[in-house]
DNA sequence: ACCTGAACACCGTTCAAGT
DNA sequence: ACCTGAACACCGTTCAAGT
């Protein structure tokens, strides 16, 4: 009946493969999952043990940059308008994806797993939250909904690595416009 | 200095690749190239000397979906003003995206493939032609190229299976929208 | 309970040997 | 010239053995 004394360096293996990951996850962008185990110092089987999936490590690699994404939508559209509100909080969602590049991905990723939980998952109850109130003023398209916006993000992960500063925000207001009602 | 009697059947071995391939394709969406040689009755090395890489070989399957796209732009913007034409060449884009699923990595892929070498490709000229039209026409932005409407359209390789009657045209409203002229 | 890492499974790719 | 398919490389995943 001892306290589960164990539970320490389970957790500290825990924070060591978080932390490998996040550094080959910055590094190339050849993210291997033995790779990370060693670099971790833990077997592969403790990596499995910790993270079921790919998905589940990369979520908790980016976990940081996921709540701040979050708690920035509501504080936007305290400070703004709704429909800068939501062009603030998709140029930074576009900023995240081109300095981490990988945290797009993860997103998508999350949002497929919530989809099937039949939840629209944290990032895209934020989304949510701004296009509603866009709806509520009259600035934003009835019809269009966070899994929309989410899907025609995605061109963010296929951008080649010259066309960065041409079309990231380029597009933003592209798809800006087309949410928007119609003037 | 017998005629190449022997490229007879090597052209033959394609054939069957690029047929084994199609089915592969067709069924279940693992694409496994050494399935594909089996499938095919021939080696793998063989499946390699015809399509050295993965994505040629699937080029080479949906090349005549391509082409159809291709052609299709021009006769659309003969029959119609350029908004329209747009409009319903982007539909059959989606249905082509829907039918055959793999149609659209294939065409991303080419596009790919031929902005490294510094071209646009078919399906970017067969855009840029109704892009520039609805331009001239004062319908559409001067500031949007076919690699923009083409990164947009990535999304239909990212619906899931239940979203297609709901979202893969009501997006592609939305994309419309987004790269006409303000009226 | 938790960890280790050899071993398995899988698939893309190559290449020595054949015709 | 072209083809074959065993073999290699690679990476995700499992599991028997250890602590």
């Amino acid at each position: 009946m001892t306290a589960p004394r164990r539970r320490a360096d389970a957790a500290e293996n825990r924070e060591r493969i978080i932390e490998a990951a996040r550094a080959v996850v910055a590094g190339a962008d050849e993210v291997r999952l033995n790779e990370i185990a060693k670099r971790a110092g833990v077997g592969q089987g403790t990596l499995y043990r910790h993270f079921p999936t790919r998905e589940h490590l990369l979520a908790e690699v980016y976990r940081q940059d996921v709540d701040e994404l979050v708690t920035a939508a509501p504080k936007l559209l305290a400070e703004h308008d709704p429909l800068t509100a939501l062009t603030r909080w998709l140029a930074r969602v576009a900023d995240y994806a081109q300095v981490k590049r990988g945290v797009l991905a993860a997103v998508e990723a999350g949002v497929r797993r919530d989809l099937s939980a039949h939840s629209q998952g944290p990032i895209g109850d934020a989304l949510a939250t701004l296009l509603d109130a866009g709806k509520a003023d009259g600035t934003v398209r009835q019809d269009v909904d966070a899994r929309d916006v989410i899907l025609l993000l995605g061109y963010l992960t296929r951008l080649e690595d010259g066309e960065w500063d041409g079309r990231a925000r380029h597009l933003l207001t592209v798809i800006l416009e087309g949410v928007r009602s119609r003037g």
